[in-house]
Formats: C-alpha cells, sequence, structure tokens
DNA sequence: GAGATAAGAAACGCAATGGTTTCTTATCGG
DNA sequence: CCGATAAGAAACCATTGCGTTTCTTATCTC
C-alpha cells in the first residue's frame, strides 16, 4: 500500500502533507482513533515523529487537520428543479463519502465525539451542516414549485434521510447502493414531504 | 465514583462480576474502547488483572460480555391501540437508553464496528434488531386496523425513526427529549406511514 | 553556487500494558 | 469445621509509545 520510496528523497511542504494525511487515514481505518499513535502514522507515512511534532503538538491536532484535508467539501448540488433526482444526487453523494476511505476515517473517530469537542465540530462542518443546508434548500425550492408542503419541512424531516444513510453505514456496516438511495427517498424522504393538497 | 471496599473484602461471582462490568463500562466511557486496557479496568473495579484473565482471554471478549450485562432487553412494547403513543414509547425507550451509561458505551464502541465483527453482532442483538421488530408489529398492527398503508411498511420506512434518534444522539451528542421524540414522530415517522385512503 | 531551512534517522529516559506466574488467604460448599 | 476454590496482590519481562533532543544532509531560496 505504501510506496516504496528512494532512501534519500525528502519530501516537503504540500506532499509532505498529504501523505502524512493518507497515512493518518489508514491509521484511523486500521487501529482506529484510540490506538492511533505518532509513531504509527510517522512509520506509515515513511517520515520521522520529529517531523509530526514540529506541525502538530497532538494525536487531536493531528487527526482534526487529516479530517479538513481529506474531506470532500459538500460541493454545491445543481437546481435541476427535479426534486427527486435531486434528494437522490445529495443522499448519494453523502453515501459515496460514506463509502469511500473518508467514511472509514469517519466511523472510526466517531466513537470519540463524546470525548473530543473538537472532533465533533469539525464533523459537524465538514460532513454534517453543509449536506443538512443544502438538502433545505432542495425542499424549499420544491415547495416554491409547489410540489411539497412548506409546513414538512421541518429540522427532522430534512434530517431523516441523511439519518437514514448514515445509521446504514455506521451502525449496519453497509454504505447504501445507488438503489437503496432510491429506496430512501422514495420510500422515507419523499412520503414525509408529501403531495402539497394531501393535508386536507 | 468507585466505591472504597474493606481492604479483604473479597467478592465472587455474580457481585464480582457487576463490578467488573461496571468498571468496563465507565472505561468505555472515558478512554474509549482503543484505550480501555485490562489494567485499567482492572484498577477500576478494585480487583487484578489475573482474575480478568481467568475469565476474558481479551479485551475484546470481556467487552462484548459487558454489553450484554448493561444492556437492556428492549422489552416488549405493550399493545396500546393508539399508533402515535406506542411509537412515541418505542422510540422514547431508545432514547432513554442512549442517554444512560449505556448509551456513552455504545457511541464509544460505534468506531470499532468496522474492525470487529463481533461486537458488531452484540450490538445489533441487544441495541437494534429487537427494537426493529418491536416498530415492525406496532406498524402492522395499525395496518390492521386500518390507520397506515399497509404497503408503507418497508424496511427503511421502519428504521427512520430509530435512525433519526440515533444520529441525534451519535452525531450531534444530544439524546432527543421527550419533546423532541413527539416532533420526530409526529414530523418524520407518521408522515411516511401516511393515512390510508391518501394514496389515490 | 552558498547559505538557510527543515526532513529524517536515531537515541533518550520514562511510563504504561500485555499476559503470565507465584503466593497468600478469604470465602465458598458440605 | 474442613477442604476445595478462586480472589487479589505482587512481581515478572518484553514491548510499545511519548515527547524531546541531537545530528546529518537533502532541498529550498536567492
Amino acid at each position: 500500500m505504501t510506496s516504496i520510496r528512494a532512501a534519500r528523497q525528502r519530501r516537503r511542504g504540500r506532499v509532505l502533507e498529504a501523505a502524512i494525511f493518507d497515512a493518518v487515514l489508514a491509521e484511523l481505518a486500521e487501529v482506529g482513533y484510540g490506538r492511533l499513535t505518532m509513531e504509527g502514522v510517522a512509520v506509515r507515512a515513511g517520515t520521522a515523529k520529529s517531523t509530526l511534532y514540529r506541525r502538530w503538538s497532538s494525536r487531536e491536532e493531528l487527526v482534526i487537520a487529516s479530517l479538513g484535508h481529506v474531506m470532500p467539501d459538500a460541493g454545491g448540488l445543481p437546481d435541476t428543479g427535479d426534486l427527486r433526482s435531486e434528494l437522490i444526487a445529495a443522499l448519494g453523494a453523502l453515501a459515496d463519502v460514506l463509502a469511500g476511505p473518508a467514511g472509514r476515517a469517519i466511523t472510526a473517530i466517531i466513537g470519540e465525539l463524546d470525548r473530543a469537542p473538537q472532533l465533533r465540530a469539525a464533523a459537524h462542518e465538514k460532513l454534517i451542516d453543509g449536506r443538512i443546508l443544502g438538502t433545505r434548500s432542495i425542499f424549499e425550492r420544491a415547495a416554491a414549485r409547489g410540489e411539497i408542503r412548506a409546513g414538512a419541512i421541518t429540522p427532522y424531516a430534512i434530517k431523516a434521510g441523511h439519518a437514514v444513510v448514515m445509521t446504514s453505514r455506521i451502525i449496519d456496516g453497509v454504505s447504501p447502493s445507488r438503489r437503496d438511495i432510491e429506496d430512501i427517498v422514495d420510500q422515507v424522504v419523499l412520503p414525509i414531504m408529501g403531495p402539497p393538497a394531501a393535508h386536507g
């Protein structure tokens, strides 16, 4: 896995840091946060402990920096005008993240959130908040088009689809397939929002 | 926290094991699974490492046994004939578990599930499966009474409420209050199941 | 090219764990 | 009350990790 470098090649700056961040993610996936060590990261990254301590003073700092580096920003989703396909795109993007290497790092970190508020803040910022906002926008546009009841747009309703996707990955260990995402949208998210005229 | 025992009091059997299990949960909450050590558990429980190793040969075994001991069995919920209150009771019971000491232990363990299939199996058995079955029963009884659409009872629909409660606790770090549970039931679960005649 | 910078290797003392073993003796069953 | 059982204390050695320091030298800037 770790590429073999010529013994006398020294990396610096971004290249070095990228190698370190990758090593952190790999360690998170392999041994978890609690057993992640500076030594382990250094060995895996092919660098020295002193190099790590020059940049980060603790495991927590290092892990937070790594998360920030690896988490794809919840890129703005396009306004296609089609509620169902937008929801599938949004939840599918979440499932894709959770299925990849970032997903393994995230699950490894979740058990620490109670003990490390900084980690929780980082997780929210990188993984959650943007997606919730994006989904709210999807709903609000659909409500403006008259496709759903505006009153159905509540915090829990917005979170429901994400919650199902995340628990599938975290608790069940299965990242939903595209087909699963469609089922979640059709069987959970869309029914929650209901048809605009059905509340009589 | 740890009660002081008279130095020469020796505990055996159930009493001793209960003290050990409590110590495991406390250690899980305090340092997490990855940093839980046999030494730490022994000290906290006021016993000796040898006593632990006589019973469990590894951390994983010990933790699984502790989980089995502390998790309240998802006791069968009464058939009251009222869908909404039954859902509130079911999700409220889950929230209560997650809010208590068992909840801290559970969140501490979640990050290990990818690496420890035995833990995942134990978590499902003790925390998830029974509750999902219970909720399915609630829905089926309501469908039989004609209160909801039978076709709405799908695996994801059944899981949705639990997923919202669990992500609140695990990701947000907040165990839903009774009021939150009502909102979740009213804004998520009940809308998913829909009125019986609304699918025309 | 020369000088500044920092990567990487190595070793440091120290503390914590692992898992085992030995021994004493409290507590059990009968 | 006796004998079997096992709890708890202690010490064992090997390993791992911490966080720091020292030193060499590759790579950058000018």
